[in-house]
DNA sequence: ATATAATGTGTATTTTTTACACTAAGTAAT
DNA sequence: ATTACTTAGTGTAAAAAATACACATTATAT
């Protein structure tokens, strides 16, 4: 792709916001663009759906090539049509989220050079972003903090082993409040999706924390199944 | 737009689920196509979205065009992007919903001739649709299912004026499940956003029903607000 | 007057949510 | 080994919300 964008009818591309949790911190995947327009700003990894790929598919692919990150399931979860949200024509963009999992620092770099770089930055330290890539975030900032209050995703977001004091951070971050610590504990112990492992969090200079595990099975069961209404 | 689409590279379209309310029965605005592919098959009111108009706009745009039903504001729910769901090329679609009030039963006239007619068919009636609109369909179900679980959305499928019991058939149509005549009340009027008339139902041939009407601005301030995961 | 059909209502029980504070355990420094 | 420090881990009472359940009342039609 050159650095002007060619005359185009329409032209479909995927954005990805990318949640990851590291040092306390809630991040998100940013590349560094290294094209036209907006060329060395901070940016949605984002690109263009080419024609024989369905969306789903053009979001792992085009997250893979920006930043080297393979196989990662995304949802779908706004598509953005204003008419000059891109400044060389109509680019209509789907949006799509994912929470990972940052133990054991995957890699990142780029396969492609339509980004210099990616990194991971604070949600609250966000730079400037190019096109309407700040609204695009905040949906998608919203859309996880919605989602988090009746299904309990945060766990996507943790290494397999933690702490329920690193839980409750995570939901503190998220939800942007503070939570009490015997309620949430119960809270969560209650829903019968944690394992208690024979483990002990290491390397900590004070009282070393029990480790959990998601069960996997009982969260799905749990639930998959229909949101009720009672009687 | 003739029988065949011209090539083409990228194409968005939009599809519309509009739900109503009426005789007791759920029901969405079908059309009946009036060209190729598909032509003489029911279907979602959709249409492709012009150059210079945002999606939204164009989602009003084609609904009034296909149904003759103006200004009617939908949201968004998912975009279908898979490669063949168009046989003649690729189309991108976003979907949106509304959930609108039928008394006074306007007037459904195609304005396009590119529908033959516009008719509200019971959603658990529905004939085979062209595309993949049973697929849309069912995910704007879903999402309607969802949302109505944690916000009393229904009213706007109601007349101004209803009884409890209307609305409770309401909800169980949407939940498909019965529910408790007294906690359903009881509910609903906990809410604090029913407004209760001195007026009753008139023309049935039973003890008639109070009336209710949903009070707007109680309901904005209690559910546009953040949702909350407690302390 | 009577039959009919839907309205409208209360209570006890269970479950869930909330508020709230101290002791226990491990580490580090002396 | 004592002490200081830091976080882990725990229970209970009160309030609020959800559930289960049945019958007398009212308007209409005959």
């Amino acid at each position: 792709m050159g650095t002007i964008l060619p005359k185009f009818d329409s032209v479909f591309s995927i954005d990805c916001v990318i949640f990851g949790f590291d040092e306390g911190e809630l991040k998100i995947l940013l590349i560094e663009r290294n094209e036209e327009p907006f060329k060395n700003w901070w940016a949605l990894p984002g690109y263009i759906v080419e024609q024989d790929e369905s969306i789903d598919h053009a979001a792992e692919r085009i997250l893979y090539e920006l930043t080297g990150l393979r196989g990662i399931y995304m949802d779908q979860f706004y598509t953005f049509g204003d008419v000059n949200r891109h400044p060389q024509g109509r680019v209509i963009t789907v949006a799509y989220y994912a929470m990972i999992r940052l133990s054991g620092s995957k890699e990142l770099k780029p396969v492609s050079n339509y980004a210099s770089k990616a990194v991971w930055i604070p949600v609250n330290d966000l730079p400037k972003l190019a096109f309407d890539h700040e609204k695009i975030f905040s949906k998608g900032f919203e859309k996880i903090r919605h989602k988090i209050s009746y299904q309990p995703i945060a766990f996507e977001l943790l290494p397999e082993k933690f702490t329920l004091t690193q839980l409750q951070h995570l939901y503190e971050v998220i939800l942007n409040k503070k939570l009490d610590k015997r309620n949430f504990r119960k809270k969560m112990l209650n829903y019968g999706i944690l394992k208690e492992l024979d483990e002990k969090q290491k390397g900590v200079s004070y009282r070393a924390a029990k480790l959990y595990k998601f069960d996997k099975r009982k969260y799905t069961k749990l639930f998959q199944k229909e949101i009720t209404f009672g009687k």
